[in-house]
DNA sequence: CTCTTACGCTACGAGCCGTAGCGTAACTGC
DNA sequence: GCAGTTACGCTACGGCTCGTAGCGTAAGAG
C-alpha cells in the first residue's frame, strides 16, 4: 500500500501502519470536502495528525495517494453472490457498483485518477490492477454461472470468450458510470432493472 | 463562449475574437502537453500570445476556460448520416464518439472537467449543455428512424420513451467511454460492430 | 474628438509544493 | 545495556502558480 520506498529492510524504527491508515482516511475525507483539485498534501497530513514529510516518505505524489486511497475502497466488494439467474446476477453487480460510486469520495477520486491516468501509463497500470480487474472478475463469474445454467452459450474459442467479457465489462461498467457521473442520475433498482434485461436479450443472441 | 462578464455592451473597444480563439487553442495544446494538473494559466497566456490578465477577464477559473475550450471540440460532429439501418447507425454514432475521444486533448479534458464537475453544479449544467445534450440528440435521432423504419417500436407513453433514450444513451457512451479511457484499448470498426449487433438484439426486445 | 472599454505589462501578496536539516523516538543485533 | 539504523515531528526555505491591482496605450462608438 506504501508504494515508494518498499525495502526489504529489517532494522531501526518501522513505519507506524497507524499513520498509514491516517493518512489513507484522511486523504479520503479531504476529497470529499474540497475535491481533488483544492485537496493539498499539508491539508491532509494536518487531518492525519502526522508531519507532511511523512507523507512524501510514503508516496512520491499526490497521485499515487489518492489512487492507493481509493483503492482501498475497492478492497470491500469483491463477492457476488449467486441469485439464481443471469438477469438478476447483473441486476445484482449493477447495483453494487452503483453503491460504490454513489459514495462521495468515491465519486471524485475516480474520475480524476483516470483522467490523469490518460497521461501517466504507470498510473493507469496501478488503476487497472487495483480497481478494474479486480470488477472485472465479477463480470467473468457471472458469465461463467450463466453457462452452467445453460442460460449463455460457451464461446467456441478462447479469443472470442476474451473479447466478448470486454465487451461485456465495458458495457456494464460504463452505463453505470456513464449514468451516475454524466446524466448523474441515481442508479436504482428499476434503472438495473431496465438495464439488465436490455443487456441479458442482448447477450442471448452473441 | 466566454461566459464571465457577459454585459449587453455596445460602446469602448471590443473584445478581440482573435484573442478568444487563440486562448482556447492554447490551452487544448497546454492540455495535450501537461495534463490537466499541470495547466497554467500563465502558459496559456503565453501560447496565445496574450497576457494573463485577458484570461481572466473572460474566464473566472481554470475549470471554466478548459470546458468551454473542451466543448469546441464537440460543435464539429452533430451530423450522423442515414447508414440504412439501425445496426449501421449505432455503428456510426460509436465511431464517430469514438474519433473524437481519441483525440489527446479530449481524452484527458474530458475525464478531469466530469470529475470536477461531480463537486460543481454550476460546471455540470454547463457540460450537460455544450456536451451531453448534444450527444444525445444523435441517439434520439437514430431511435427515430428506427421507428420509421419499423426496426423498433414506438414507446407507449412519452415516459417510458424518454426513460428508454436515457438508457440507451448511458449505455452507448458508457461503453465507448470505458472502453477508450478506462480499458484503455482502441474503438475500431469490429468492436463498434460487435457492441451493435449486443444493443440492436436489446433494443428489439425492450 | 471625447468617451468608454479592452489590452499588455509589471508588480505584488498569498498559498502550496517538495526538500533539507535537525533532534528525538522506536526497534534490532551485539 | 549500548551502538546502529530507520522513522517521525518540526521548522525553514526557494520556487512556482494564483488571482488582483495599477498604469499607460489601443480601438471602436457617438
Amino acid at each position: 500500500m506504501s508504494p515508494v520506498p518498499s525495502p526489504a529492510r529489517r532494522t531501526g524504527r518501522p513505519r507506524s501502519p497507524e499513520a498509514d491508515r491516517a493518512i489513507l482516511e484522511a486523504t479520503r475525507a479531504a476529497l470529499v470536502e474540497l475535491g481533488w483539485g483544492k485537496l493539498t498534501m499539508g491539508d491532509v497530513a494536518a487531518r492525519a495528525r502526522v508531519a507532511k514529510t511523512t507523507l512524501y516518505r510514503r508516496w512520491a505524489s499526490k497521485n499515487e495517494l489518492v489512487v492507493d486511497a481509493v483503492a482501498a475502497l475497492f478492497d470491500e466488494q469483491l463477492e457476488l453472490p449467486d441469485l439464481g439467474s443471469l438477469q438478476a446476477d447483473i441486476e445484482g453487480v449493477v447495483l453494487r457498483f452503483a453503491a460504490l460510486l454513489e459514495r462521495p469520495e468515491t465519486k471524485t477520486a475516480l474520475m480524476a485518477v483516470v483522467a490523469e491516468s490518460t497521461r501517466d501509463d504507470a498510473l493507469r497500470t496501478r488503476i487497472r490492477s487495483a480497481i478494474v480487474d479486480r470488477q472485472k472478475r465479477l463480470v467473468l463469474l457471472g458469465r461463467e454461472r450463466a453457462q452452467m445454467r445453460g442460460e449463455l452459450p460457451r464461446e467456441e474459442d478462447a479469443a472470442t470468450a476474451g473479447r466478448n467479457a470486454d465487451l461485456i465489462f465495458d458495457v456494464i461498467a460504463g452505463a453505470v458510470v456513464h449514468r451516475t457521473l454524466v446524466s448523474a442520475e441515481p442508479v436504482g433498482p428499476e434503472w438495473a432493472r431496465e438495464f439488465a434485461v436490455l443487456l441479458v436479450a442482448g447477450l442471448k443472441t452473441l
